[in-house]
RNA sequence: CGGGGCGUGGCGCAGUCUGGUAGCGCACCUGCUUUGGGAGCAGGGAGUCGGAGGUUCAAAUCCUCUCGCCCCGACCA
């Protein structure tokens, strides 16, 4: 490919919306163009790199047993109401009328159209299992996207959805599946880790994201320094705290006087403690229930866990007018002694295990010290309800948590029965009986691959690609594109480039070579090669490692031998 | 949806407070000189100032409405 033929218009100035380097570098590449608020044009370059990493899923799901086909991205409602996501999905899917006012959404995930599909394939148990995925453009309307192609509204997936006779199957192929995965991240050239994830609302422990290592991503994740365990900060469990055997005899709780001393901060300077002595008891609302949270002074509530432990779908922090309700004190004051006894008490693993402990009084201005969990208030509900956090002891093993960010490129997990049962989708097993077959579904970001790539590998003056998904493998940079004999040398070996499998990038532009190189480096190609005249006088090019910056002077005629025993 | 900010040549911005014939840098086009890490000189093209309405002799600038975009938050298979 000739540079000067091709479209890729590259910027020396950051366009203003660009929060995220990935995006930033993006645009100055000329890789993409926004079209609307998370909805982007892919140009050729990024198109180049997309169509690489769609090529390397492709061949690990084919390679794992799975079959690709391709499925409509506008849906019927009817599809929807059948699963009942229609009514729940929310205004994230977004849905439109036909000509003749029938209801169709833009496809977010494709779960109903399998399911439909496959109820229609499969009548027997000998048809089972099957695996089917599809690369596609989804939609989904987004509250607020951002990062460019991290968070758009419209973006490429790679979804697949697994059919299995039973649970033992599924779980087969969900073994399968991490597997594919991981070898997929790994040939992207990515530093990431399966982390264990919360499955939603389909419930069950089969569920793991895939997260390249990113301090920009948007996912906090916890891995032991020691074994392999890792998982999503909304998921994640430290090793239960032992319990503190509470004195005998000791006193009863002492009020003190805590004048607009509200946060646990501000009252365990006040009362020089450490915000490891308090309880913190934050009031929240579960439907009609009005529930307490008791979590350790320095601990944040995990809203996730506590709606698993009661069991909710939909939970919010109580107001403020709710709270002195609930309490009979202003905001900032709340406790688990004398509440009124309509609120339900939901205490933390850690809490339970304290021998004591402030918390506040239900009284303005006044908190309770000396309180013991089980003698002053009830601790009939305990359950892990608060976010891991850095250095917390592992669950499976004697090592230490470890708090880093994540980008999900990646998500497998294991549905169930939850879309075949609803929609019918069952096949006659070995003995006759009409069973739902078990899904498991997989889900690979294309689009935010790519930017999570961009996001690890760049240095500051631009993209570092890894050989498999780089556009272009290796940029011939022209001194002077008018030098006939330079000319020559990088038409040959363009040619045999091409011959022995690389994808070079001639730049042939009308510029001077200082623009050419810093283009060069900010477009990120993996090796690029300097033909000038000063070099051909002695027969030699330079070719620079994007990576490293190693730079090598090598004959002519070595050159092409030289990249592809890098490449390799 | 709540809070904040911004819409002026392709991109980045000034001008708006205090109304008076639209400007700068980059990019683009032509020519000459240059050419191993973002050249210099000269000339040139390009903007209904997001849109609509209003005030005024006169509106990028003041007023009203509206659309879009960005940031923070809530939300998120």
């Amino acid at each position: 490919m000739r540079y000067s033929h091709a479209l890729i218009n590259t910027v020396r100035e950051t366009p203003s919306e660009a929060e995220v380097i990935s995006h930033r570098l993006m645009l100055r590449a000329g890789m993409i163009h926004k079209v609307a608020a998370g909805i982007y044009a892919y140009l050729p370059l990024a198109l180049r790199s997309i169509t690489k990493i769609s090529a390397i899923v492709r061949e690990e799901m084919v390679a794992a047993g799975a079959q690709e086909l391709l499925m409509p991205a506008v849906q019927p409602a009817e599809l929807w109401q059948q699963s009942g996501r229609w009514d729940k999905y929310g205004r994230e899917l977004l849905r439109m009328h036909d000509r003749h006012d029938r209801e169709f959404c833009l496809g977010p995930t494709h779960e109903e159209v399998i399911t439909d599909i496959v109820r229609a394939q499969i009548r027997s148990w000998r048809q089972l299992p099957v695996n089917l995925f599809q690369i596609q453009a989804k939609f989904r309307d987004e509250i607020r996207p951002r990062f460019g192609l991290m968070r758009g509204r419209e973006f490429i997936m790679k979804d697949g959805y697994s059919f299995d006779r039973d649970d033992a199957g599924a779980a087969a192929t969900y073994e399968r599946m991490h597997a594919a995965y991981t070898r997929i991240f790994e040939r992207c050239g990515l530093r990431f880790r399966p982390v264990e994830a919360d499955s939603g609302a389909i419930g069950g422990a089969f569920s793991h994201e895939f997260m390249v290592l990113a301090d920009s991503g948007e996912d906090a994740i916890l891995s032991c320094d020691t074994c392999d365990y890792a998982a999503n900060q909304e998921k994640a469990t430290a090793r239960a705290p032992e319990a503190t055997p509470p004195a005998a005899n000791a006193p009863a709780p002492e009020a003190v006087a805590t004048p607009d001393k509200k946060a646990v901060d501000e009252v365990a300077a006040f009362l020089h403690r450490e915000p490891t002595d308090f309880i913190k008891t934050l009031l929240y609302r579960a439907g009609e229930q009005t529930v307490a949270a008791l979590v350790r002074g320095d601990r944040e509530v995990n809203e996730i866990k506590l709606a698993h432990a009661l069991g909710a779908d939909n939970l919010a922090l109580a107001s403020d007018g709710e709270v002195e309700a609930a309490t009979g004190a202003p905001c900032g004051f709340a406790g688990p002694v004398g509440l009124a006894g309509d609120v339900a008490v939901w205490v933390d693993r850690e809490v339970a295990a304290m021998a004591t402990a402030v918390t506040g009084a239900n009284h303005a201005d006044t908190h309770l010290a000396g309180v013991q969990p089980g003698r002053d208030f009830a601790t009939d509900n305990v359950a892990d309800l608060i976010n891991a956090d850095d250095g917390d002891p592992c669950p499976r093993c004697a090592g230490t948590l470890h708090l880093s960010r994540g980008i999900e490129v990646g998500h497998i997990f294991k549905l169930g029965t939850k879309y075949s049962a609803a929609m019918g989708a069952t096949f006659l097993n070995a003995e006759g009986a009409e069973t739902p077959a078990v899904m498991g579904c997989y889900g690979i970001g294309i689009g935010r691959t790519m930017a999570a790539s961009i996001e690890q590998n760049h240095d500051d003056n631009g993209i570092v690609w890894p050989v498999p998904i780089a556009p272009f493998t290796v940029e011939i940079i022209l001194i002077r594109e008018t030098d006939a004999a330079s000319l020559e040398v990088a038409a040959a070996m363009e040619r045999e480039l091409t011959a022995a499998g690389h994808e070079p990038l001639v730049d042939d532009r009308k510029e001077r070579p200082g623009v050419k190189f810093n283009d060069g480096d900010l477009l990120g190609l993996p090796y690029c090669v300097t033909v000038g005249p000063r070099g051909l006088k002695e027969g030699k090019v330079e070719i620079k490692a994007r990576a490293t910056g190693e730079r090598v002077e090598v004959a002519v005629e070595q050159a092409v031998g030289w990249l592809t025993e890098r490449c390799a």
